[in-house]
DNA sequence: TTATATTAGGTAAACGATTACCCAATTAAA
DNA sequence: TTTAATTGGGTAATCGTTTACCTAATATAA
């Protein structure tokens, strides 16, 4: 193997206790040429020290554990993003896990995250997961877009989906416009009945009647916002679409074009998320930004207080931030 | 902190040992009540062995880093799905790290997977890094995409770009096109050149000449793609486009539109990568496929296998395939 | 001059597992 | 009956750090 903080601590002549206390910046009472002596030796030998050996004696890794559905959903791959960048500029290393939403899976990476001794996990999870993984050890966690109640205390992370459909709904409206369809998921999920909610409301306040059947419902795929687009036109017309993500607005915007319906000077589309692509779709789209990236950070400095037992707010919620583009 | 070893052997009056025998099933000497009742403290009392100890005393931590330039890069988030995915298969953990391309930021990062002990590292990373690095340390290492001679042996895993673009010019030709426009990046990297090699051989190979003219050289972005087309327009007609990457492709078919040119009736266009959005948009673009995934795969069982001391190669190129939607 | 700080470092016990070796009792073989 | 093998465990060193406490020499204060 390599060297050791031993074998340095013989080739300067002094105690290995001596050799860490330099190292790590706690030696008040070392000489300066002590000191020197030791980083010599330290890096003309390639020193690395090993820190789980450290972290065995000091019972903390430096590393914390994110579990997501899927780094290659866009969504998570940028909150991926946030989080690492934040743990990096705070010392902290990220150990990524993918669990498809798959309950075995969040289980099984909780377990061996655990195992690993990392010092906090950020997750999106099922209820029985989380509760499970907190009967065995208490370890400090926070969720995103998750709403759970434990006994311990887990920190929890939202967007305020509610204002920022309203908000978008109503930068329609204020457009002139009150023709306006919604086509989003029929999950039952806090965020999507939030911005179904959100849409309603905008509408009530502004004297304008919801119209059961300008509203489609079904996923969050760009198949929905194909379909969604085709079966309201059966029924209705309309001058706008609210859409529940930035995937349905694509496939709003491809059925529209497909029937001549010019965006956006025929119907003007809005979308959700703002993931990368939507600036390049043609219109580059309208849309309601979730403040991903800025997620991954706070879900970060949040973890680490609870890590560090710091006061706290233990949620927090998130703005929408509309984007003007193209499509409206 | 939670319940260790020692406390379990306890209260199953064992050794430590024995505990620990039982538990790693590497107790042909002990007897079935023993095995059970040490099974059933365990579970009761929600025993979670610590993997940093274990790691420091059998000196590997089961775990890999990837450095990559970033996960929110559709190329790279993909792959870091295929490395996480075949990894978790095969009992490691991944850490992930976002280098951006910066030479500290990947010295920095290997420096702390090297500190973390992990067992080998994944990386896209300048030449500069990667030797410094193991003259500190020998570590198992596999590069993708980066052709870089080394003393110490490193696993390298490539892309067949040349056949790849060649296919998709011949794709090209075999539909009865004979002007066809390449654009692409200019920056000088193995697969960009290879890229452009496969594009002249195969239009030699079928007798047509390499017109100047038709190339646009630029970089890997969609307005490379756009200012691409209207550039070679200026110059020349042509009734295909070969793409450096899907990006490009895509600017490409914005401006042709822009022009009522028809893809694919008027031109036809193909693009390289197969990012996930290319089946998205209109219309669904042909394209090479880079195995992206498949590279992950490859990439940790090649790490593995130098992990283990495995006899193997050192270097594998995998295939491109050709994807054929409604581009072309 | 004596008592007290200050400076410069060393000792050795953890941290929580694994594992090479040891031992004793029982069983099987000679 | 003696010997060898099998079975069921235990002992204690070790992995590479950190850190609470100790010591001894020198400097300063009273």
């Amino acid at each position: 193997m390599s060297i050791t903080i031993k074998e340095i601590a013989e080739l300067a002549n002094v105690s290995s206790a001596t050799v860490s206390k330099v190292l790590n910046d706690k030696a008040p009472y070392i000489s300066d040429e002590t000191k020197k002596r030791i980083f010599e030796i330290v890096n003309r030998e390639g020193y690395i020290p090993n820190a789980v050996a450290k972290s065995l004696k000091v019972k903390s890794t430096k590393t914390i554990g994110i579990i997501i559905p899927d780094v290659m959903n866009l969504f998570f791959s940028e909150l991926a993003r946030g989080i690492e960048d934040a743990a990096e500029k705070r010392g902290y290393s990220v150990i990524l896990c993918n669990s498809d939403n798959n309950e075995e899976k969040e289980k099984k990476y909780i377990q061996v995250l655990q195992e690993k001794m990392v010092d906090g996990i950020i997750l999106t999870a099922s209820e029985k997961s989380v509760e499970r993984s907190l009967n065995m050890r208490k370890i400090p966690m926070v969720l995103l877009d998750r709403d759970i109640n434990t006994d311990v205390k887990v920190g929890k992370i939202f967007v305020d989906n509610e204002t920022g459909e309203y908000e978008a709904c109503k930068y329609l409206i204020d457009k002139g416009i009150k023709e306006i369809a919604f086509i989003s998921s029929n999950v039952i999920s806090k965020s999507s009945s939030q911005r179904l909610s959100g849409y309603k409301k905008a509408l009530l306040d502004n004297g304008i009647d919801v119209d059961e059947d300008l509203i489609y419902l079904d996923s969050y795929t760009i198949e929905t916002g194909f379909n969604g687009v085709n079966e309201i036109l059966k029924k209705r017309n309309f001058k706008g679409i609210c859409c529940g993500n930035d995937l349905i607005a694509i496939g709003a915007i491809n059925a529209l074009e497909d029937k001549q319906i010019n965006v956006p000077r025929d119907v003007k589309v809005i979308g959700f998320d703002d993931i990368q692509i939507s600036k390049y779709i043609n219109p580059p789209l309208t849309t309601v930004k979730q403040p991903i990236y800025q997620m991954g950070k706070e879900a970060v400095d949040m973890l680490i207080n609870m890590i560090h037992g710091n006061e706290m707010e233990y949620e927090i919620i998130l703005k929408t931030s509309l984007i003007e583009r193209m499509s409206c």
